[in-house]
DNA sequence: ATGAACAAGTAAATCGATTAACTTTAATAT
DNA sequence: ATATTAAAGTTAATCGATTTACTTGTTCAT
């Protein structure tokens, strides 16, 4: 059987008080005293009960952690590592992650996670876009929220965000820095944020360097932003040409859907046709060529939102803290310089 | 502020006593009381606490799941399913599911994870293959353990398993059926006890049909079983290629990477050469030809893994009971039929 | 009418830790 | 010598639920 406070108590002959104040350094104890117990508690292998612990400091040191099914399955494992991430950052601070998973076919019943109605979290994490019922279900039950990689149209939560805005241009401004000015844009559903402000860095990089916005060069869609979406959008992209050499895809899946499509149409990348992806997923160094992209940090994507989560548990960050992530481009095969540019 | 079983009984008329045995269906209380007493529970939204009901029962309702970095990591999200698994069973026995990675780099220090220090488990489920330190350090604490893909040499521990060694005879013997009789095996690292198994399928299916067993048609090597070392292992297969008419890659990563090089080689797949994968990844749809495959039921292999874990903890299963889980065909079309056969 | 058997409910101990309030002893000030 | 203060520890309440042992009241057999 483990070892409880008593039986370090009786053993170092003091009070259970004496034992749990030597562990909390408090300075009431003195030297000799303090000595002798640690020496005990390591004797006993103790630790203490974090259900002991939990039921008297009203707190459960768990976090929740909800994430769409297909998000978290997808085969590019971008939330994997935010999760991992968490899960990294929180063990130092003594907390556990809870994983919530959403159905696809979410249909609004039965919206409040379990460890939300057993008052097993202290806080919760939304990583990815999640459907406005959850959030509005859980918010009333006035836990810390901290969304990552998402945040909602109405409130004002904490989140961890990528800096779309600011990667969507720069990944439009390397290509224009290499000679580039009929540019094309591959989007998916763009009443996702994350796609909305990157094509906002698209427009916005375009006007910065006096070029022409040209609105058949820009495919939008209702669809998700995957493989198979990528291939039919790059379809309908060529389909109106024009005079595009270069193509900068929301993300990278769609990239790759997008690559797909040009080798079979016998396209080259990047001779006949340059391509820039956003996200930076393992994929990316297996295919061929290489995808040129914008890194997002994944993995400090999650430590960054847990930390921030302990900081507003503990009080010292305001409730309603934003951290904006920046993203850098990765030099890979996939883009070229025109010929005959600078 | 949360209502307890206090608030209920004062609500209700009644002592706590009262509260807590309805809740358990006691039939000590009289109908009348026991109607009293559920009506103000759902008045109040009352809910015991997990934490104190902890406390007093000494269990924590919570499972580790331990899996190694690169296993949970990797672009197949095979892990991935089965952890979500154990999650989605978990629900429905009110456990959670606490995660622990194994950094890809394993030193042996620190062996013991943080939930099983803090006695923050019921029980631990191991997926995939673990350093055998792991296992050896938490042994000793008595706490069940349930395997699932994987299952260590020494001991007798729990398990859930593919039935790897029918699978791989199941798979050899559809391209048998199919006309083949000179069919190569891509295998990655032997030690790992699934690829061996699917070996042995293999070796049973050649036998069974009076074929021969062709050493150079066999590639073996220390790797891990990914996309690249498929890719490196169907090079070194064609180099000395004989009259090999299909191959058996002994996972979908390791084929979809073969598929790669037969593609940069311009041997086609099916007309060419026949390929056959294992796992019935997300990716063999998407690739060109979409891969054949044995299906293994990764979400099932979870809920079965924490079923079993549930029965043990319960009492209803034996400590050391093992689970195959059968693996079943799925033609798609990267294998054809030899012309002129049959 | 009396006691046995049963039904319905409660009091109180318990799980393992934390901590406010208190006690005891020693040191210091006046 | 006495009051004051500080130091070092302890007592006991508390968190929220569970459950054993007990009480009280009722029914039923004889």
């Amino acid at each position: 059987m483990r070892s409880t406070i008593k039986d370090v108590a009786r053993k170092a002959g003091v009070s259970t008080a004496t034992v749990s104040l030597v562990l909390h350094n408090n300075r009431r104890i003195s030297p000799s005293t303090r000595k002798k117990v640690l020496k005990t508690v390591k004797m006993l292998n103790y630790r203490p009960s974090k259900i002991a612990r939990g039921l008297v400091l009203q707190n459960t040191h768990n976090i929740g952690f909800i994430v769409t099914d297909d998000h978290f399955l997808k085969t590019e494992p971008f939330y994997t590592h935010i999760f991992l991430g968490t899960e990294f950052e929180s063990r130092g601070h003594e907390y556990y992650i809870l994983l919530h998973t959403i159905p696809t076919k979410f249909n609004g019943e039965d919206c409040l996670p379990r460890f939300v109605k057993e008052h097993n979290v202290d806080g919760v994490i939304f990583a990815g876009r999640v459907p406005g019922e959850i959030i509005s279900c859980i918010e009333p039950h006035n836990i810390p929220l901290v969304f990552v990689d998402f945040y909602p149209a109405t409130g004002n939560h904490s989140a961890v965000l990528i800096d779309n805005m600011e990667g969507g241009k720069k990944a439009t401004e390397y290509l224009i820095s290499l000679g580039h000015s009929h540019i094309g844009f591959l989007g998916g559903d763009m009443t996702h944020p994350s796609i909305k402000y990157r094509y906002e860095g698209y427009r916005q990089a375009l006007k910065n360097n006096n070029l022409k916005y040209i609105s058949k060069y820009v495919i939008r869609s209702k669809e998700n932003t995957d493989r198979e979406s990528g291939y039919r959008m790059a379809k309908k992209l060529m389909q109106n040409r024009g005079e595009i050499t270069s193509v900068f895809a929301c993300n990278d899946a769609m990239a790759i859907g997008a690559l797909q499509y040009f080798k079979e149409q016998n396209i080259r990348v990047p001779d006949d046709i340059s391509l820039i992806g956003f996200d930076d997923v393992e994929a990316d160094t297996f295919i061929s060529p290489p995808l040129t992209t914008m890194r997002v940090p994944k993995t400090e994507l999650g430590t960054l939102t847990m930390q921030l989560m302990v900081d507003i548990l503990k009080g010292r960050k305001e409730k309603s803290t934003k951290i904006l992530v920046g993203v850098d481009l990765v030099e890979r095969e996939s883009v070229k310089r025109i010929v005959g540019s600078n």
